[in-house]
RNA sequence: GGUGCCAUAGCUCAGUUGGUAGAGCAACGGACUGAAAAUCCGUGUGUCCGUGGUUCAACUCCACGUGGCACCA
């Protein structure tokens, strides 16, 4: 029995992930490790959805807004960064909640992502000139020139995919490929995974109402406060983005309001389907945290 | 009251010299190893307003009806 675990409440965005964690993490008297990739910028407060003054009263968050924008941040650095948190805590706790909606960042703290090296912003500014001059076929056959083994599995319509490839290979000479090993990470304490989901009309329901609560506590604002560096990744986020799109009067704001809606259903039915594939996670609707604390504390018990 | 225009997917609309229909957005499914709230792939979901008529065949042409819009009274 291994006497670590580490409860990971996930789901879709809007679901409710953030009120169980804080009720489990209440019952066993201790703390929440968020893994939500955008939460994790200071700048962003109304359109990421962050944990409000009394869910976060009497429980410590990590990793909230303890980052900038302006930050180069990525799930490799969040797996070193929420090790590290999670080894102290766990000094402390048996148990420790993590709660969030970005599959990658909780993989990347479940399994592991092979160390690449870190690409620095030369190299990235010429791939992506290389990509602007010779377009997605130029730069397709540059990855089947230097690492035909990515090139045969990777997404070719996917700039993006074929662009980090091409970043590793001109930044270290080895094929991308060759960093890729697949390998499973040990970790030192145990998993329970909760799914959170409800029907897909209520959750519609939900986003619909949080996308207009965001709107009257001044989403606005904070996007003209932030439209200078609109162009870093960070700021390539739902409900920021579509209110650029208003300040440059390429849209009413009405019409941005129900584009970020939208793109937030996209989102959400984004993460269902990462979730889905991983069948460690027991689903359960957020009404019910009799059922999953009982849940949980059987699987406490197994491992 | 009269005249004209319109009625096709959840929404906005296109279309067939008559052979039961297709775009964008939305929706739905999927992929995912350092931007992941990102990026990419796939799927058309339909009493073509209703009732008659012409025709081998009507979503398309004709008549009437219903609803909407515009103009004239």
């Amino acid at each position: 029995m291994n006497t670590k675990q580490l409860i990971i409440v996930a789901g879709p965005t809007a679901v409710g992930k953030t009120d169980m964690a804080v009720w489990l993490a209440k019952h066993f008297s201790t703390e929440i490790i968020n893994a939500d990739s955008r939460q994790v910028y200071r700048e962003m407060t109304i359109g990421t959805a962050l944990p409000s003054p009394e869910q976060q009263a009497g429980i410590r968050h990590h990793f909230i807004g303890h980052r900038s924008v302006y930050d180069y941040y990525n799930a490799s650095l969040y797996e070193t960064e929420a090790l590290e948190v999670l080894n102290g805590l766990f000094e402390k706790h048996d148990v420790v909640v993590m709660a969030g909606g970005s599959g990658m960042y909780i993989d990347a703290v479940c399994r592991g992502i092979d160390a690449i090296p870190t690409v620095d912003a030369g190299v990235r500014e010429r791939i992506r000139d290389a990509f602007m001059s010779a377009g997605l076929e130029g730069i397709r056959q540059k990855l089947r020139a230097c690492d035909p083994v990515y090139y045969a599995r990777v997404d070719l319509n996917n700039p993006q995919r074929i662009r980090k490839a091409l970043e590793i290979y001109e930044m270290t000479g080895r094929p991308y490929s060759s960093y890729l090993t697949g390998e499973i990470k040990k970790r030192s304490f145990s998993f329970v995974k909760i799914g959170l989901d409800m029907p897909r009309e209520e959750l519609h329901d939900r986003i619909n109402q949080r996308v207009d609560a965001m709107i009257e506590r001044g989403l606005l604002q904070e996007a003209r406060n932030l439209y200078a560096s609109r162009h870093v990744n960070a700021l390539n986020t739902v409900g920021y983005k579509e209110l650029f799109g208003y300040i440059d009067n390429l849209c009413t704001l009405e019409e941005a309001v129900l584009q970020i809606k939208g793109h937030t259903r996209q989102y959400a039915r984004r993460q269902l389907t990462w979730f889905r594939k991983d069948s460690s996670v027991q689903w359960f609707r957020p009404d019910e945290p009799e059922a999953i604390l009982n849940y949980v504390c059987l699987k406490i018990k197994e491992q």
